[in-house]
DNA sequence: TAAATTAGTTAGGCTAATCTAACAATATAT
DNA sequence: ATATATTGTTAGATTAGCCTAACTAATTTA
Protein backbone atom coordinates (compact mmCIF):
# COMPACT_ATOMS: atom_id res chain seq x y z
CA UNK A 1 0.00 0.00 0.00
CA UNK A 2 1.14 3.85 -0.88
CA UNK A 3 0.56 6.49 1.22
CA UNK A 4 -0.98 9.30 -0.48
CA UNK A 5 2.89 11.54 -0.70
CA UNK A 6 4.31 8.54 -2.10
CA UNK A 7 1.63 8.49 -4.70
CA UNK A 8 2.33 12.07 -5.50
CA UNK A 9 5.63 11.42 -6.01
CA UNK A 10 5.10 8.34 -8.49
CA UNK A 11 2.81 10.81 -10.02
CA UNK A 12 4.88 13.52 -10.50
CA UNK A 13 7.74 11.45 -11.70
CA UNK A 14 5.36 10.37 -14.44
CA UNK A 15 4.75 13.23 -15.37
CA UNK A 16 8.09 14.96 -15.63
CA UNK A 17 9.49 12.08 -17.24
CA UNK A 18 6.71 11.95 -19.83
CA UNK A 19 6.56 15.70 -21.29
CA UNK A 20 10.78 16.31 -22.56
CA UNK A 21 10.60 12.95 -24.15
CA UNK A 22 13.85 11.63 -24.77
CA UNK A 23 14.55 12.24 -21.13
CA UNK A 24 12.99 9.64 -19.26
CA UNK A 25 14.65 10.53 -16.44
CA UNK A 26 14.22 13.76 -13.46
CA UNK A 27 16.81 15.43 -10.76
CA UNK A 28 15.86 16.01 -6.76
CA UNK A 29 15.25 19.70 -7.05
CA UNK A 30 13.44 18.93 -10.30
CA UNK A 31 10.92 16.41 -8.18
CA UNK A 32 11.01 18.64 -5.51
CA UNK A 33 10.10 21.79 -7.41
CA UNK A 34 7.30 20.06 -8.71
CA UNK A 35 5.66 18.98 -6.10
CA UNK A 36 6.57 21.83 -3.70
CA UNK A 37 8.90 20.66 -1.16
CA UNK A 38 12.41 21.26 -0.24
CA UNK A 39 14.97 19.01 -2.09
CA UNK A 40 16.31 17.35 1.00
CA UNK A 41 12.77 16.34 1.52
CA UNK A 42 12.70 14.87 -1.83
CA UNK A 43 15.68 12.85 -1.65
CA UNK A 44 14.37 11.67 1.99
CA UNK A 45 11.19 10.22 -0.05
CA UNK A 46 13.50 9.22 -3.06
CA UNK A 47 15.64 6.86 -0.60
CA UNK A 48 12.15 5.37 0.73
CA UNK A 49 10.71 4.86 -3.10
CA UNK A 50 14.32 3.08 -4.15
CA UNK A 51 14.26 1.23 -1.24
CA UNK A 52 10.53 -0.10 -1.95
CA UNK A 53 11.68 -0.90 -6.05
CA UNK A 54 9.28 2.14 -7.29
CA UNK A 55 12.11 3.92 -8.28
CA UNK A 56 15.68 3.47 -9.53
CA UNK A 57 17.63 5.76 -7.98
CA UNK A 58 21.93 6.24 -7.09
CA UNK A 59 22.92 9.03 -4.74
CA UNK A 60 23.72 11.86 -7.37
CA UNK A 61 22.18 9.85 -10.10
CA UNK A 62 19.23 10.51 -12.49
CA UNK A 63 16.08 9.05 -11.00
CA UNK A 64 13.63 6.69 -13.42
CA UNK A 65 10.88 4.60 -12.81
CA UNK A 66 10.77 0.92 -12.30
CA UNK A 67 8.24 -1.06 -14.13
CA UNK A 68 6.23 -1.23 -11.17
CA UNK A 69 6.58 2.24 -10.18
CA UNK A 70 5.02 3.08 -13.60
CA UNK A 71 2.36 1.24 -13.14
CA UNK A 72 1.36 2.71 -10.05
CA UNK A 73 1.56 6.02 -10.84
CA UNK A 74 -0.65 5.30 -14.25
CA UNK A 75 -2.66 4.06 -12.01
CA UNK A 76 -3.15 7.24 -9.84
CA UNK A 77 -2.95 9.21 -13.55
CA UNK A 78 -6.15 6.92 -14.45
CA UNK A 79 -8.04 7.61 -11.52
CA UNK A 80 -7.46 11.75 -12.01
CA UNK A 81 -8.68 12.04 -15.25
CA UNK A 82 -11.98 9.61 -14.94
CA UNK A 83 -12.41 11.99 -11.55
CA UNK A 84 -11.99 15.08 -13.65
CA UNK A 85 -14.13 13.41 -16.50
CA UNK A 86 -16.60 12.67 -13.93
CA UNK A 87 -16.32 16.44 -12.26
CA UNK A 88 -17.32 18.13 -15.84
CA UNK A 89 -18.97 15.77 -17.44
CA UNK A 90 -21.33 14.70 -14.64
CA UNK A 91 -20.91 17.36 -11.94
CA UNK A 92 -20.91 20.55 -14.28
CA UNK A 93 -17.28 21.87 -13.25
CA UNK A 94 -15.47 24.17 -15.51
CA UNK A 95 -12.17 22.61 -16.49
CA UNK A 96 -10.14 24.85 -14.89
CA UNK A 97 -11.69 23.56 -11.65
CA UNK A 98 -11.76 20.05 -11.89
CA UNK A 99 -8.37 19.52 -11.40
CA UNK A 100 -8.01 20.69 -7.67
CA UNK A 101 -10.36 18.21 -6.69
CA UNK A 102 -9.05 15.54 -8.94
CA UNK A 103 -5.73 15.89 -6.49
CA UNK A 104 -7.71 14.43 -3.73
CA UNK A 105 -10.15 12.19 -5.68
CA UNK A 106 -7.08 10.39 -7.17
CA UNK A 107 -5.86 8.86 -4.10
CA UNK A 108 -8.82 7.11 -3.10
CA UNK A 109 -8.36 3.22 -2.85
CA UNK A 110 -10.92 1.38 -4.58
CA UNK A 111 -10.59 -1.04 -7.69
CA UNK A 112 -14.26 -1.42 -8.14
CA UNK A 113 -14.94 2.14 -7.23
CA UNK A 114 -12.32 3.44 -10.50
CA UNK A 115 -13.15 0.27 -12.33
CA UNK A 116 -17.32 1.48 -12.09
CA UNK A 117 -16.88 4.99 -12.48
CA UNK A 118 -14.86 4.20 -15.83
CA UNK A 119 -18.13 2.45 -16.81
CA UNK A 120 -20.69 4.85 -15.84
CA UNK A 121 -18.57 7.34 -17.25
CA UNK A 122 -19.02 5.19 -20.71
CA UNK A 123 -15.43 4.43 -20.94
CA UNK A 124 -13.96 8.13 -22.00
CA UNK A 125 -10.57 8.40 -24.03
CA UNK A 126 -9.81 11.87 -23.14
CA UNK A 127 -9.79 14.15 -19.94
CA UNK A 128 -11.58 17.33 -19.90
CA UNK A 129 -8.23 18.66 -21.04
CA UNK A 130 -7.65 16.26 -23.85
CA UNK A 131 -5.04 14.64 -21.97
CA UNK A 132 -5.66 10.83 -23.14
CA UNK A 133 -7.31 8.26 -19.75
CA UNK A 134 -5.30 5.40 -19.01
CA UNK A 135 -7.55 2.03 -19.39
CA UNK A 136 -7.33 -0.64 -16.48
CA UNK A 137 -4.70 -2.56 -18.01
CA UNK A 138 -2.78 1.13 -17.80
CA UNK A 139 -2.75 1.34 -22.01
CA UNK A 140 -3.94 4.26 -23.52
CA UNK A 141 -4.11 6.22 -27.05
CA UNK A 142 -0.85 7.27 -28.28
CA UNK A 143 -2.24 10.76 -29.97
CA UNK A 144 0.23 13.17 -31.95
CA UNK A 145 0.26 16.35 -30.70
CA UNK A 146 2.03 19.40 -32.38
CA UNK A 147 2.00 22.86 -30.69
CA UNK A 148 -0.24 25.25 -32.01
CA UNK A 149 3.02 27.09 -32.37
CA UNK A 150 4.41 24.70 -34.79
CA UNK A 151 1.55 25.43 -37.66
CA UNK A 152 2.39 27.13 -41.05
CA UNK A 153 0.51 30.04 -41.60
CA UNK A 154 -2.46 30.09 -43.50
CA UNK A 155 -3.10 25.97 -42.19
CA UNK A 156 -5.92 24.96 -40.44
CA UNK A 157 -5.87 22.93 -37.10
CA UNK A 158 -8.02 21.89 -34.62
CA UNK A 159 -7.63 22.25 -30.48
CA UNK A 160 -7.03 18.59 -28.95
CA UNK A 161 -5.22 19.42 -25.41
CA UNK A 162 -3.55 21.89 -23.44
CA UNK A 163 -0.47 21.73 -22.61
CA UNK A 164 -0.77 24.37 -20.08
CA UNK A 165 -3.24 23.32 -17.42
CA UNK A 166 -3.22 26.64 -15.25
CA UNK A 167 -6.50 28.29 -13.87
CA UNK A 168 -5.37 32.03 -16.11
CA UNK A 169 -4.70 30.04 -18.94
CA UNK A 170 -7.78 27.49 -19.14
CA UNK A 171 -9.87 30.39 -17.99
CA UNK A 172 -8.41 32.82 -20.89
CA UNK A 173 -9.62 29.83 -23.70
CA UNK A 174 -12.86 30.14 -22.02
CA UNK A 175 -12.91 33.54 -22.68
CA UNK A 176 -11.71 33.19 -26.24
CA UNK A 177 -14.20 30.25 -26.92
CA UNK A 178 -12.14 28.01 -27.29
CA UNK A 179 -12.40 24.58 -26.08
CA UNK A 180 -11.12 20.84 -27.20
CA UNK A 181 -12.35 20.65 -30.75
CA UNK A 182 -12.08 24.24 -32.06
CA UNK A 183 -10.75 24.61 -35.30
CA UNK A 184 -8.60 27.61 -35.76
CA UNK A 185 -7.13 28.97 -38.25
CA UNK A 186 -3.14 31.09 -38.28
CA UNK A 187 -3.38 33.99 -40.25
CA UNK A 188 0.27 34.95 -39.54
CA UNK A 189 3.21 35.04 -37.44
CA UNK A 190 4.12 38.88 -36.66
CA UNK A 191 7.79 39.29 -37.02
CA UNK A 192 7.83 42.27 -34.58
CA UNK A 193 7.35 40.20 -31.27
CA UNK A 194 6.21 36.69 -31.98
CA UNK A 195 2.77 37.11 -31.56
CA UNK A 196 0.49 35.14 -33.60
CA UNK A 197 -2.63 35.94 -35.37
CA UNK A 198 -5.64 33.23 -35.70
CA UNK A 199 -9.01 32.79 -36.28
CA UNK A 200 -11.42 31.18 -33.94
CA UNK A 201 -14.20 28.52 -35.24
CA UNK A 202 -14.24 30.98 -38.10
CA UNK A 203 -14.94 34.14 -36.62
CA UNK A 204 -13.02 37.68 -37.16
CA UNK A 205 -8.99 37.23 -36.57
CA UNK A 206 -7.48 38.01 -33.16
CA UNK A 207 -4.05 37.78 -31.81
CA UNK A 208 -2.86 35.79 -29.18
CA UNK A 209 1.03 36.01 -28.23
CA UNK A 210 3.83 33.01 -28.73
CA UNK A 211 3.46 31.92 -24.92
CA UNK A 212 0.20 31.19 -26.10
CA UNK A 213 0.66 29.49 -28.67
CA UNK A 214 3.16 27.42 -26.74
CA UNK A 215 0.51 26.24 -24.67
CA UNK A 216 -1.71 24.79 -26.81
CA UNK A 217 -1.84 21.39 -28.80
CA UNK A 218 -3.47 20.74 -31.97
CA UNK A 219 -3.60 18.52 -35.08
CA UNK A 220 -3.53 19.53 -38.34
CA UNK B 1 -8.73 23.73 8.16
CA UNK B 2 -9.59 19.82 9.63
CA UNK B 3 -7.18 17.08 9.43
CA UNK B 4 -7.98 13.70 8.01
CA UNK B 5 -8.09 11.93 12.13
CA UNK B 6 -9.66 15.12 13.26
CA UNK B 7 -12.59 14.65 11.26
CA UNK B 8 -13.00 11.41 12.31
CA UNK B 9 -13.07 11.87 16.27
CA UNK B 10 -15.81 14.40 14.97
CA UNK B 11 -17.13 11.79 13.42
CA UNK B 12 -17.25 9.05 15.88
CA UNK B 13 -18.59 11.48 19.01
CA UNK B 14 -21.39 12.54 16.97
CA UNK B 15 -22.22 8.84 16.26
CA UNK B 16 -21.74 7.73 20.13
CA UNK B 17 -23.86 10.79 20.65
CA UNK B 18 -27.09 10.17 18.95
CA UNK B 19 -27.13 6.36 19.43
CA UNK B 20 -27.91 5.99 23.06
CA UNK B 21 -30.69 9.51 23.51
CA UNK B 22 -30.35 11.27 26.96
CA UNK B 23 -26.42 10.21 26.43
CA UNK B 24 -24.98 12.58 24.52
CA UNK B 25 -21.51 12.32 25.90
CA UNK B 26 -18.75 10.03 25.27
CA UNK B 27 -15.89 8.67 27.11
CA UNK B 28 -12.34 8.31 26.16
CA UNK B 29 -12.08 4.36 26.54
CA UNK B 30 -15.41 4.41 23.88
CA UNK B 31 -14.00 6.99 21.65
CA UNK B 32 -10.78 4.89 21.41
CA UNK B 33 -12.88 1.13 20.94
CA UNK B 34 -14.74 3.08 18.38
CA UNK B 35 -11.83 4.46 16.47
CA UNK B 36 -9.44 1.50 16.79
CA UNK B 37 -6.91 3.16 18.43
CA UNK B 38 -5.39 3.03 22.48
CA UNK B 39 -7.17 5.48 25.11
CA UNK B 40 -4.54 7.34 25.23
CA UNK B 41 -3.82 8.45 22.07
CA UNK B 42 -7.63 9.30 22.10
CA UNK B 43 -6.74 11.50 25.33
CA UNK B 44 -4.02 13.63 23.52
CA UNK B 45 -6.52 14.09 20.16
CA UNK B 46 -9.25 15.33 23.22
CA UNK B 47 -6.88 17.92 24.56
CA UNK B 48 -6.49 18.96 20.92
CA UNK B 49 -9.91 19.34 20.01
CA UNK B 50 -10.29 21.00 22.89
CA UNK B 51 -8.00 23.38 22.46
CA UNK B 52 -9.71 23.89 18.96
CA UNK B 53 -12.96 24.70 20.57
CA UNK B 54 -14.84 21.36 18.92
CA UNK B 55 -15.22 19.32 22.20
CA UNK B 56 -15.99 19.84 25.50
CA UNK B 57 -13.93 18.15 28.17
CA UNK B 58 -12.29 18.28 31.84
CA UNK B 59 -9.80 16.02 32.46
CA UNK B 60 -11.61 12.87 34.14
CA UNK B 61 -14.58 13.81 32.66
CA UNK B 62 -17.11 13.84 29.91
CA UNK B 63 -16.72 14.26 26.15
CA UNK B 64 -19.38 16.45 24.65
CA UNK B 65 -19.40 18.22 21.10
CA UNK B 66 -19.47 22.03 21.30
CA UNK B 67 -21.93 23.86 18.37
CA UNK B 68 -18.83 24.26 16.17
CA UNK B 69 -17.77 20.70 16.69
CA UNK B 70 -21.08 19.27 15.96
CA UNK B 71 -21.62 21.55 13.16
CA UNK B 72 -18.81 19.69 11.49
CA UNK B 73 -19.09 16.25 12.75
CA UNK B 74 -22.15 17.04 10.45
CA UNK B 75 -20.67 17.76 7.46
CA UNK B 76 -18.69 14.79 7.22
CA UNK B 77 -21.37 12.59 7.97
CA UNK B 78 -23.70 14.65 5.00
CA UNK B 79 -20.60 13.70 3.22
CA UNK B 80 -20.54 10.42 3.83
CA UNK B 81 -23.48 9.71 3.22
CA UNK B 82 -24.00 11.63 -0.21
CA UNK B 83 -21.17 9.54 -1.25
CA UNK B 84 -23.04 6.26 -0.19
CA UNK B 85 -25.75 7.13 -1.59
CA UNK B 86 -23.83 7.68 -4.96
CA UNK B 87 -21.94 4.95 -5.04
CA UNK B 88 -25.52 2.85 -4.41
CA UNK B 89 -27.72 5.08 -6.85
CA UNK B 90 -25.30 5.30 -9.81
CA UNK B 91 -22.27 3.50 -9.29
CA UNK B 92 -23.90 -0.13 -8.59
CA UNK B 93 -22.88 -0.77 -5.29
CA UNK B 94 -24.12 -2.92 -2.95
CA UNK B 95 -25.24 -1.75 0.42
CA UNK B 96 -22.59 -3.85 2.21
CA UNK B 97 -20.40 -2.46 -0.09
CA UNK B 98 -20.56 1.59 0.42
CA UNK B 99 -19.55 2.52 3.80
CA UNK B 100 -15.97 1.50 3.45
CA UNK B 101 -15.28 3.49 0.40
CA UNK B 102 -17.41 6.42 1.83
CA UNK B 103 -15.40 6.47 4.88
CA UNK B 104 -12.94 7.71 2.63
CA UNK B 105 -14.90 10.00 0.28
CA UNK B 106 -15.84 11.94 3.33
CA UNK B 107 -12.52 13.63 3.45
CA UNK B 108 -12.53 15.42 0.42
CA UNK B 109 -12.26 19.08 0.90
CA UNK B 110 -15.06 20.94 -1.72
CA UNK B 111 -17.72 22.45 -1.06
CA UNK B 112 -18.82 22.90 -4.45
CA UNK B 113 -18.60 18.98 -4.72
CA UNK B 114 -20.65 18.51 -2.51
CA UNK B 115 -23.66 20.15 -3.23
CA UNK B 116 -22.74 19.53 -6.57
CA UNK B 117 -22.91 15.80 -5.72
CA UNK B 118 -26.73 16.25 -3.75
CA UNK B 119 -28.32 18.31 -6.92
CA UNK B 120 -26.73 15.24 -9.08
CA UNK B 121 -28.49 12.63 -6.83
CA UNK B 122 -31.48 14.63 -7.23
CA UNK B 123 -31.36 15.72 -3.30
CA UNK B 124 -31.78 12.33 -1.79
CA UNK B 125 -33.15 12.19 2.26
CA UNK B 126 -32.30 9.09 3.40
CA UNK B 127 -28.81 6.98 2.65
CA UNK B 128 -28.82 3.30 1.30
CA UNK B 129 -28.93 2.24 4.78
CA UNK B 130 -31.96 4.26 5.48
CA UNK B 131 -30.45 6.91 7.46
CA UNK B 132 -31.09 10.59 7.14
CA UNK B 133 -28.74 12.96 4.90
CA UNK B 134 -28.51 16.65 6.32
CA UNK B 135 -28.67 19.31 4.11
CA UNK B 136 -26.62 21.79 3.54
CA UNK B 137 -27.37 23.78 6.27
CA UNK B 138 -27.00 20.78 8.71
CA UNK B 139 -30.53 20.15 9.00
CA UNK B 140 -32.05 16.29 8.39
CA UNK B 141 -35.69 14.71 8.71
CA UNK B 142 -36.48 13.28 12.28
CA UNK B 143 -37.91 10.40 11.77
CA UNK B 144 -39.18 7.84 14.45
CA UNK B 145 -37.57 4.77 14.51
CA UNK B 146 -38.82 1.60 16.26
CA UNK B 147 -37.02 -1.18 16.57
CA UNK B 148 -38.17 -4.82 14.75
CA UNK B 149 -38.19 -6.42 18.23
CA UNK B 150 -40.25 -3.63 20.11
CA UNK B 151 -43.18 -4.57 17.87
CA UNK B 152 -46.19 -6.85 19.07
CA UNK B 153 -47.40 -9.95 17.62
CA UNK B 154 -49.45 -9.62 14.75
CA UNK B 155 -48.91 -6.57 13.59
CA UNK B 156 -47.49 -5.20 10.22
CA UNK B 157 -44.11 -2.99 9.87
CA UNK B 158 -41.95 -1.62 7.53
CA UNK B 159 -38.60 -1.57 7.27
CA UNK B 160 -36.84 2.24 7.34
CA UNK B 161 -33.27 1.56 8.37
CA UNK B 162 -30.72 -0.90 9.56
CA UNK B 163 -29.22 -0.48 12.98
CA UNK B 164 -26.53 -2.65 12.37
CA UNK B 165 -24.16 -1.90 9.26
CA UNK B 166 -22.04 -4.79 9.33
CA UNK B 167 -21.65 -6.22 6.26
CA UNK B 168 -22.36 -10.32 7.81
CA UNK B 169 -26.12 -7.95 8.46
CA UNK B 170 -26.43 -6.63 5.51
CA UNK B 171 -25.85 -9.95 3.11
CA UNK B 172 -28.18 -11.46 5.49
CA UNK B 173 -30.68 -8.96 4.36
CA UNK B 174 -30.05 -9.39 1.01
CA UNK B 175 -30.50 -13.05 1.41
CA UNK B 176 -33.79 -12.99 2.82
CA UNK B 177 -35.00 -10.08 0.28
CA UNK B 178 -35.14 -7.70 3.30
CA UNK B 179 -34.29 -3.93 1.96
CA UNK B 180 -35.43 -0.61 3.24
CA UNK B 181 -39.71 -0.72 2.32
CA UNK B 182 -39.87 -4.25 2.98
CA UNK B 183 -42.92 -4.91 5.14
CA UNK B 184 -42.73 -7.30 7.79
CA UNK B 185 -45.55 -9.13 9.74
CA UNK B 186 -44.45 -10.16 12.89
CA UNK B 187 -46.28 -13.99 13.86
CA UNK B 188 -45.13 -14.89 17.20
CA UNK B 189 -42.04 -14.77 19.34
CA UNK B 190 -40.38 -18.03 20.59
CA UNK B 191 -40.57 -18.01 24.68
CA UNK B 192 -38.06 -20.74 24.40
CA UNK B 193 -35.47 -18.55 22.76
CA UNK B 194 -36.94 -15.22 21.96
CA UNK B 195 -36.16 -16.08 18.30
CA UNK B 196 -38.89 -14.29 16.46
CA UNK B 197 -41.38 -15.28 13.76
CA UNK B 198 -41.61 -13.13 10.63
CA UNK B 199 -43.51 -12.93 7.48
CA UNK B 200 -41.16 -10.80 5.04
CA UNK B 201 -43.57 -9.43 2.00
CA UNK B 202 -45.95 -11.72 2.10
CA UNK B 203 -43.78 -14.94 1.75
CA UNK B 204 -43.98 -17.67 4.51
CA UNK B 205 -43.19 -17.16 7.91
CA UNK B 206 -39.50 -17.69 8.44
CA UNK B 207 -37.94 -17.30 12.05
CA UNK B 208 -34.77 -14.89 13.05
CA UNK B 209 -33.07 -14.43 15.93
CA UNK B 210 -33.75 -11.41 18.87
CA UNK B 211 -30.27 -10.21 17.88
CA UNK B 212 -31.92 -10.06 14.52
CA UNK B 213 -35.49 -7.63 15.28
CA UNK B 214 -32.69 -5.81 17.25
CA UNK B 215 -30.45 -4.57 14.66
CA UNK B 216 -33.74 -3.36 11.90
CA UNK B 217 -35.26 0.10 12.58
CA UNK B 218 -39.08 -0.26 11.36
CA UNK B 219 -42.71 2.17 11.15
CA UNK B 220 -45.71 0.85 12.07
C1' DT C 1 42.32 23.72 -15.47
C1' DA C 2 40.79 26.43 -11.72
C1' DA C 3 36.94 29.00 -10.05
C1' DA C 4 32.25 29.64 -9.74
C1' DT C 5 27.77 27.94 -10.01
C1' DT C 6 24.25 24.49 -9.71
C1' DA C 7 22.53 20.18 -8.02
C1' DG C 8 22.17 16.94 -4.49
C1' DT C 9 23.04 14.97 0.28
C1' DT C 10 23.47 14.75 5.26
C1' DA C 11 22.68 15.91 9.98
C1' DG C 12 19.70 17.41 13.17
C1' DG C 13 15.09 19.15 14.43
C1' DC C 14 9.94 19.69 14.30
C1' DT C 15 4.96 18.15 14.32
C1' DA C 16 1.00 14.94 14.00
C1' DA C 17 -0.55 10.67 15.17
C1' DT C 18 0.33 6.69 17.04
C1' DC C 19 2.13 3.25 20.68
C1' DT C 20 3.51 0.98 25.60
C1' DA C 21 4.06 1.12 30.37
C1' DA C 22 3.26 3.15 34.53
C1' DC C 23 0.33 5.76 37.17
C1' DA C 24 -4.02 8.28 39.02
C1' DA C 25 -8.86 8.98 39.50
C1' DT C 26 -13.45 7.21 39.66
C1' DA C 27 -16.87 3.75 40.13
C1' DT C 28 -18.41 -0.76 41.88
C1' DA C 29 -18.79 -4.57 44.93
C1' DT C 30 -18.38 -6.84 49.10
C1' DA D 1 -15.85 1.75 54.13
C1' DT D 2 -12.49 -0.54 52.11
C1' DA D 3 -10.81 -3.28 48.31
C1' DT D 4 -11.14 -4.15 43.56
C1' DA D 5 -12.05 -3.11 38.98
C1' DT D 6 -12.67 0.18 35.52
C1' DT D 7 -11.57 4.29 33.31
C1' DG D 8 -8.55 7.83 32.02
C1' DT D 9 -3.90 10.33 32.06
C1' DT D 10 1.06 11.00 31.70
C1' DA D 11 5.69 10.19 30.22
C1' DG D 12 8.53 8.70 26.89
C1' DA D 13 9.30 6.50 22.31
C1' DT D 14 8.40 5.82 17.23
C1' DT D 15 7.33 6.90 12.38
C1' DA D 16 6.23 9.73 8.26
C1' DG D 17 6.85 13.82 6.17
C1' DC D 18 8.56 17.97 6.36
C1' DC D 19 12.16 21.77 7.41
C1' DT D 20 17.04 24.55 7.72
C1' DA D 21 21.83 24.79 7.59
C1' DA D 22 25.95 22.97 6.31
C1' DC D 23 28.20 20.22 3.39
C1' DT D 24 29.77 17.64 -1.11
C1' DA D 25 29.59 16.37 -5.91
C1' DA D 26 28.98 17.57 -10.61
C1' DT D 27 28.77 20.87 -14.13
C1' DT D 28 29.66 25.14 -16.36
C1' DT D 29 32.38 29.24 -17.21
C1' DA D 30 36.37 31.96 -17.74
MN1 LIG E 1 -5.38 17.47 -13.78
MN1 LIG F 1 -2.14 14.17 -5.88
MN1 LIG G 1 -21.74 4.36 6.44
MN1 LIG H 1 -13.84 8.52 8.27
Amino acid sequence: MLSYTEENYLKALLKLSSQNQEKPEAGTNEMAAYLGVKPATATDMLKKLKEKGLVSYEKYGKILLTAIGRQNGIAILRKHRLWETFLYEKLDFSWDEVHEVAEQLEHIQSAKLVNKLEEFLDFPEFDPHGDPIPNSKGEMPVVIKTLLSEIEPGATCRVIAVKDTSKAFLQYLEKLQITIGTVLKIIEVINFDRSVNIQIAGSEARNVSMKFADSLFVCR
